[in-house]
DNA sequence: TTCCGACAGTGGGGTCGCAAT
DNA sequence: ATTGCGACCCCACTATCGGAA
């Protein structure tokens, strides 16, 4: 006998970051959306959407809500991804987030997680009795609303296909786990990563008192006989490397922009900008329709190449597989870390 | 004593809305 | 009309600290 719950509020659990997939039978894997996570209330027909921060973004996807207010239940709590797909299937957040304020837009809502339905709590349920629920609840549909699938099998052979494929990653959950918000190690996330050769065109002076030496590097490519702007880079030194490699860049300083055109507003006027000797290399997740490097972090110098070698590498459908890996070795940070493991950063541990 | 997880802080590319220029 | 800024979203990553192992 189950006692009449309210349903719950929404927090949300998150994956954990690792550069290889988990494997084994205790796992199931899901395609990562490049969406918003989105957590829908439903209660006496009246529905609200959740950011993972607690806002209210109902208004924001009146579509989403409309949809949840048709489903067949009484009370319920989901947990999933609003996302926009593109004319070949994937989903784009650069679409969801251009689709704000138009009224054409295709999203929908991927649902992965059902913590509560009329009056039951399933937080505690293993996850496939949980996704069993969401497929039930929303079965085959081809509304805006839709049952996201998962996967059995070798994590690391779904996590290569997810790339091939020009996917932004996969999700591996504990099948047997409950639902914990916040993160931890049940459920863990593998991107499909892009590398670049980038030329260092001028940096920024931090702005935090946590930081002495750099804000951002300011990078790009040659083109047509000019270096392009592709955006900043402010994450993946230590303080030690940082003060280093402003040391060298000093070394390098000049009066005018390298870019062309040079970066725009403040960025442009705020910047030092050095003679484009120095390539770094930069991890990042892909091109911006802007030509600009999303979610970028530095990897190292590469002091084995010259600016005139780099080449703004296109993706192509079928070769954007870049398998998780360590740096190489000719690719080393400005400031060498001390290793705690052999494997270097493993964020991921089993759990038993 | 060592290791690890949670948290705060600093940085990125975007959108929108509003206020100042 | 343009520009700057803050509040949101999506993030990556480092530094720190306290508690668990």
């Amino acid at each position: 006998m189950v006692s009449r719950r309210k349903v719950p509020p929404y927090r949300a659990q998150l994956a954990q970051l690792a550069d290889e997939a988990p494997e084994g039978d205790a796992w199931v894997h899901e395609i990562k959306y490049d969406g918003y996570r989105i957590g829908c209330a439903i209660e006496d027909g009246a529905v609200t959407l959740w950011s993972r921060n607690g806002k209210d973004w109902t208004a924001q996807f009146p579509e989403v809500a409309a949809a949840a207010r048709r489903l067949k239940v009484r009370s319920a709590l989901l947990d999933g991804e609003v996302a926009a797909v593109l004319p070949d299937g994937r989903t784009s957040f650069q679409a969801l987030q251009n689709a704000f304020g138009t009224g054409r837009r295709e999203l929908l809502y991927f649902v992965f997680d059902l913590l509560h339905l009329d009056g039951e709590d399933l937080a505690e349920r293993p996850l496939l009795e949980r996704k069993a629920a969401v497929e039930r609840l929303l079965g085959e549909g081809a509304g805006i609303i839709r049952y996201a699938q998962h996967f059995s099998g070798s994590g690391r052979d779904i996590h290569r296909e997810a790339c091939r494929l020009g996917l932004e990653g996969i999700v591996s959950k504990r099948a047997d786990r409950p639902y914990r918000p916040g993160r931890n190690a049940t459920w863990v996330k593998t991107k499909c990563v892009l590398r670049q050769e980038l030329v260092v065109g001028g940096f920024t002076d931090p702005e935090g008192a946590a930081r002495d030496a750099i804000g951002a590097l300011l990078v790009g490519y040659p083109e047509g006989g000019a270096l392009r702007f592709a955006g900043k880079v402010g994450t993946g030194w230590t303080n030690e490397g940082a003060r280093a490699l402003r040391e060298r860049l000093a070394r390098l300083a000049q009066e005018q922009s390298p870019f062309t055109p040079p970066p725009p507003g403040r960025l442009g006027r705020d910047a030092h900008w050095v003679r484009p000797e120095l390539v770094c290399e930069v991890a990042f997740t892909e091109w911006t329709q802007d030509g600009k490097i999303r979610h970028p972090s530095f990897q190292g110098l590469r002091e084995d190449k010259r600016p005139e070698e780099v080449v703004r590498e296109r993706p192509t459908p079928t070769s954007t597989s870049t398998p998780t890996r360590r740096r190489t070795p000719a690719s080393p940070r400005a400031s060498p870390r001390p290793r705690t493991s052999p494997t270097g950063r493993s964020r991921i541990k089993r759990g038993r």
